[in-house]
DNA sequence: TTCACAAATGTAACCGTTTACATTCATGAA
DNA sequence: TTCATGAATGTAAACGGTTACATTTGTGAA
């Protein structure tokens, strides 16, 4: 039983429409009268009702977000670049991680539409076919991909360059001499960027003439590393000398897991992630990785739709730039063994 | 401009109240009415307004959360928590973080509060002292603690026993040979639980007979771990062999700036954290840890507030069992040197 | 067939705002 | 003093649901 602006309206003796001007700086009001309702709001501890003021006024002032997990660091520091600029600008987020399912995002979307959210901000399973986005598409609802990167479809994203950035891991790795990749990435199918780095990475492994990368699609989350990794270690001649992650928790998961099978990072093996997130710098070895300003594309995306909902700015696409760091975990190539120089006879493509 | 109840009324041919008892399964209607109002709702895509009903039943079935940062996982698994269960139930999340920052703390609450949440949870820099939980328990709404562990004040909270946990660090350490032991923390100003394990930390040192141990307090945010620590290990004689660090994010701070000051972990120094992040096992070394079952926290602290929220359970605090998790990065105490061998006399204390 | 009664449905007020429009008030010019 | 005018304020109808209460409909017994 929170005070009403009547209640407010009848102790000030004025009308409700005054009260309505002078919380909202709508219409003037008169300095006295001003006082008056000041006095009346503090005395009776009014908060304005937001949910009466947005069912009068058709807006929310609040986003959705949905993203797959936030247990993934990369999602956290986006969420936290969303969260800033919505409140710099007065907006309220409602948030929910789908846990990579798409019933669940089925459900939460409805979920927020319900609520009226003014727009959303999403990362979801497969853009290219997605229910969830056709829907909030014929409602009309605002929307803007993060992460995401649709090739067809004229969807709004905020993302890196993932076909490029997983080509430049390949090139790296041939820089320091290795010839012999691998990737190891999470289900593609619930990960149209995990998708877009490997296509990137094989081609850069196959354009500087590398044997075609073993790829390893895992599972992500009930994630056994050791166990997925022993094989495609067994044999070192053949093994690959490099491994690309496709994102920075793979990766850390998979150096761990090579320390457990007595293989050193980098001596034995590289490994390179994704993401850049902060604590790869701290590690032993730290972590080589394609950094993508996850909090910047938190920030853009919401700046975008928020521009978009004042005025009519259409929604587009932007790239943020991505930027390749190497660490210590990716390192030279180790002298190579007889059975890899059998396969890779064209030694003069590796420049230094 | 999507349909309202009145549009799905007037094309099946019913008043709002039917189609109102049909949507909410509240009273019966019969078998072919149902089914023209089911058609109708399909028809025109009605998807109820959650404003309106939130209006009428002076509801939201949303809950608030209020956290310092997402840039620390431990809040993020918390959060991930408190996700599932409130799915589970039905409700769904605002969510804000606060950059441990007092101001905005009460700013964010206001606006959850106009948006009418039913109840909140929050992490707050003071417990003890915090306009904001005044506020909250003035306007008799329920909310639960999560992490914040008040002392006085019956505030509910879900956390775990953080002094009896900074304790155990401390005997762990003493176990492991260690006497010049030394605590590496985030502004206390700004976390009543680093203060809490500081306490713990600190009595178990005095009651194992050790010197008094360092106290460093440092700014979490701004991290420059590695100017903090040179001067507190310039002499190696006096400098302690162990930290305690108050997270673990800063744990890991201090170890990569350990190394990067040329000493070894755990061969020069013993570091061990708090938190029980999931990436932590993954190191090298591993971390050695207090863990929290932050997910189950945050789940708790659901339950209970959605308990409170349907039927009067009253709120209660709840403190979850921690776990010790020794991993690499402590071990064994070096040989003592004749400086700390005149500092300690007492060397019949440490068993093994 | 009629009637009593329960089941199904309808009517309209209410939740707390905003806001178009109407009304009142103050001011200065005639 | 009167009047036109603009400023300040008030009135009441939305907004989209829920729900107490009133009304209608259907059923089976007499």
């Amino acid at each position: 039983m929170p005070a009403t602006i009547r209640d407010v309206a009848n102790l000030a003796g004025v009308s409700v429409a005054t009260v309505s001007r002078l919380v909202n700086s709508s219409g003037k009001v008169r300095g006295d009268t001003a006082a008056r309702v000041q006095a009346a709001i503090e005395a009776l501890g009014f908060r304005p009702n937001a949910v009466g003021r947005n069912l009068s006024t058709a807006q929310t002032r609040s986003l959705g977000i949905v993203i797959p997990s936030l247990t993934n660091p990369v999602f956290a520091d986006a969420v936290a670049g969303i969260n800033e600029e919505a409140r710099a600008r007065g907006y309220t987020l409602m948030f929910t991680a789908t846990n990579y399912d798409r019933v669940e995002e089925q459900g939460i979307v409805d979920s927020f539409l319900a609520y009226r959210v003014d727009g959303l901000i999403l990362t979801v399973a497969d853009p290219e076919d997605s229910l969830v986005l056709d829907l909030l598409e014929r409602d009309g609802v605002p929307y803007v991909l993060i992460y995401n990167q649709p090739n067809a479809k004229g969807r709004p994203t905020v993302t890196v360059d993932n076909v490029a950035a997983g080509r430049e891991a390949a090139e790296a790795l041939v820089k320091l001499g290795h010839r012999r990749l691998g990737m190891v990435a999470g289900r593609f199918s619930a990960s149209d960027r995990a998708l877009a780095r490997r296509d990137g990475f094989l081609a850069g492994a196959r354009a500087a003439g590398c044997p075609e990368p073993l790829v390893l699609e895992i599972d992500f989350v009930a994630l056994n590393a050791e166990e997925v990794l022993r094989p495609l270690l067994a044999h070192r001649d053949e093994a690959p000398s490099a491994l690309f992650c496709s994102n920075d928790l793979l990766a850390m998961a998979v150096i761990g897991a090579l320390g457990r099978l007595g293989l050193k990072v980098p001596e034995d093996v590289s490994v390179i992630g994704f993401d850049g997130l902060a604590i790869g710098t701290q590690l032993h070895p730290t972590l080589a990785t394609v950094v993508q300003p996850s909090r910047e594309m938190g920030r853009a995306a919401t700046a975008q739709l928020l521009d978009r909902l004042s005025g009519k700015v259409p929604l587009r696409t932007v790239t943020l730039p991505h930027q390749l760091r190497l660490g210590e975990s990716a390192g030279p190539a180790a002298k190579l063994s007889p059975a890899e120089l059998r396969d890779s006879p064209q030694i003069e493509d590796e420049e230094t």
